[in-house]
DNA sequence: GTAATAGTTATCGTATACGATTTCGTACTT
DNA sequence: AAGTACGAAATCGTATACGATAACTATTAC
C-alpha cells in the first residue's frame, strides 16, 4: 500500500500524476462527473500535459475516468447500470479469489480477519460508513494475501477502486445490509476454518458480493 | 470487430498505433520478447513518438506489453506462470459469461455455433491450429453476443488477446485437446439448449477451459 | 585473459509549441 | 422571443526538441 520515498523518487512522472489523481477520485476529491482539464491537473501538480495525458488514460484503462477525444476527461459515473456490471463482475472475481485463497489461509490470517470484522461490528454503533467501506476491504485483503493467482486479484482491486469512486453516493449503505455483512464474514471464516470444499467457499462469498446488489436493487425498486 | 472506414478515419493517431501494434502482437508479427523501439514504431507508423507512447501504455495496461523504466517496451512473455495465470482467469469469467447469456441464447444462434463448431471438427482433419483458434472464438463470441454484462465481456477479450500473443509457441496444442474441445462444444449447446441451470452451465464452461489448461500442464510435467 | 572503468550511443521521459477541434457566448435573423 | 450563424476562448492532439538514463563498447589495469 504505502511507499518509501526512494521508490517514489524514483518513479515517472506519469506515475506519480496517476497516483496523484486516483488518489483525488477515491478520497472523493474529484467526485463523479468532475471534468479532469489535462492543463489543469498539469499546472497543479507541477508537471508538463504529457505525463498527465498518460495518466489520465491509464486511469480510463482501468474505468475510472472516461475520456473522450478531443472534449476531454471526467470522473466516471454512477450510473446504475455500471453499478449493477460492476457488482455483478466483483461477485464472480471475489469469489473465485476466495476459493483459490481459502487453502492458503492460516490459522493467524483468519484471527486477524476476525478482528477486522470485530472493528467493523463495532463501526455499525457510531455509523461511520467511509471506515466500514475501509475496513471492509481490509477483511477481504487479508483472505486475499496469498491468492495464487495475481491476476484475478488485480481485477478484484479494479473493481474496488471503480466502487470507491462512488463513495457516499446513493449506492452505498442500504439500511440493515451492513449488519449482514457482517455476519457473512464471520461465516465465511468458519467455512474457511473448516476446509469447506472450494464450491461452497466460491458460492458463499460470490453471494456476499450478490447479496448488496440485491440490496439495492430491492431498495432501487422502490 | 470491424470498423467503418469513416469511424477510423476520425481516430486519433494514439488509437490508430495501439491498434498497428496489438494487431502486429495478435498476427504473429512481433513475437514475445520483441523490443518495441518507440522512435521505431513511429516512423513506421509516420506519427511521433507521443502517441505511440500512449498506445504502448494501453497495451502495457491489458498485459500484452511490458514497459520497464528508462528501458523500453517489450512484447511480454511465454512465461509458463502467466499462461496458467491467464488461463485460469479465462476459465472463471467465460464461465460466468456463458452462464449469464445462456437464457439470451435463441435457436438461431445455436444453429450459427453449430455451425462453427462443424467448421472447427474439419478443420481438425488438415490440421490448421490459427484458424482452429480463430473459429473457437467464433463459437463462443456467438454465444456471448447478447452478454448482459460488458464488463465479463471485456475480462474475456482481454485473456483472448493475451492468449493470442502465444500464438504457435509451445503451449498450443496438446494433441487429443482438440478434439475433445469440439465435443465439448457440443455438450455445452445442448445444456444451453435444454435451458439448464445457469450453476451447470457455468461449470461446464468453466470446465472446458480448464481442461485445456490441464491437459498443458499434464504434458508439462512429463 | 579477465575485470573494472570510462566514454559513446541508443533510447526513454518530459517540456514546449502550435495546429485542430469543440464549446460557449453574442449578435443577428425570422 | 426563439432559433441560427458566426466568432472567440478553451481545450485537446501531436510534433519537435532536448535533457536524463541505461545499454553497449572499447580501453586499461591487473
Amino acid at each position: 500500500m504505502t511507499e518509501t520515498a526512494v521508490e517514489s523518487a524514483a518513479q515517472s512522472k506519469s506515475q506519480q500524476a496517476y497516483a496523484a489523481v486516483k488518489a483525488r477520485i477515491i478520497e472523493g476529491t474529484y467526485t463523479p462527473g468532475y471534468r479532469l482539464v489535462l492543463a489543469k491537473i498539469a499546472e497543479d501538480l507541477g508537471f508538463s500535459v504529457v505525463p498527465v495525458r498518460e495518466a489520465i488514460r491509464r486511469l480510463e484503462a482501468e474505468g475510472l475516468v472516461k475520456f473522450e477525444r478531443n472534449v476531454g476527461a471526467t470522473v466516471s459515473g454512477i450510473d446504475p447500470t455500471e453499478y449493477l456490471y460492476t457488482m455483478q463482475t466483483l461477485s464472480i472475481v471475489e469469489g473465485a479469489a476466495t476459493a483459490l485463497s481459502a487453502p492458503l489461509i492460516d490459522s493467524v490470517a483468519i484471527a486477524r480477519a476476525r478482528a477486522v470484522n470485530e472493528e467493523m461490528r463495532e463501526c455499525l454503533e457510531h455509523f461511520d460508513p467511509v471506515r466500514f467501506t475501509a475496513l471492509n476491504q481490509d477483511f477481504h485483503s487479508v483472505l486475499f494475501e496469498h491468492c495464487p493467482n495475481p491476476h484475478i486479484l488485480d481485477l478484484v482491486h479494479r473493481g474496488w477502486n471503480r466502487l470507491a469512486s462512488l463513495r457516499s453516493s446513493t449506492f452505498r449503505f442500504v439500511p440493515g445490509r451492513a449488519q449482514e455483512s457482517v455476519r457473512e464474514h464471520e461465516a465465511l471464516l468458519q467455512l474457511i476454518e473448516g476446509a469447506a470444499d472450494a464450491e461452497t467457499i466460491e458460492k458463499a462469498a460470490r453471494q456476499h458480493r450478490a447479496a448488496t446488489l440485491d440490496a439495492y436493487l430491492a431498495q432501487a425498486k422502490q
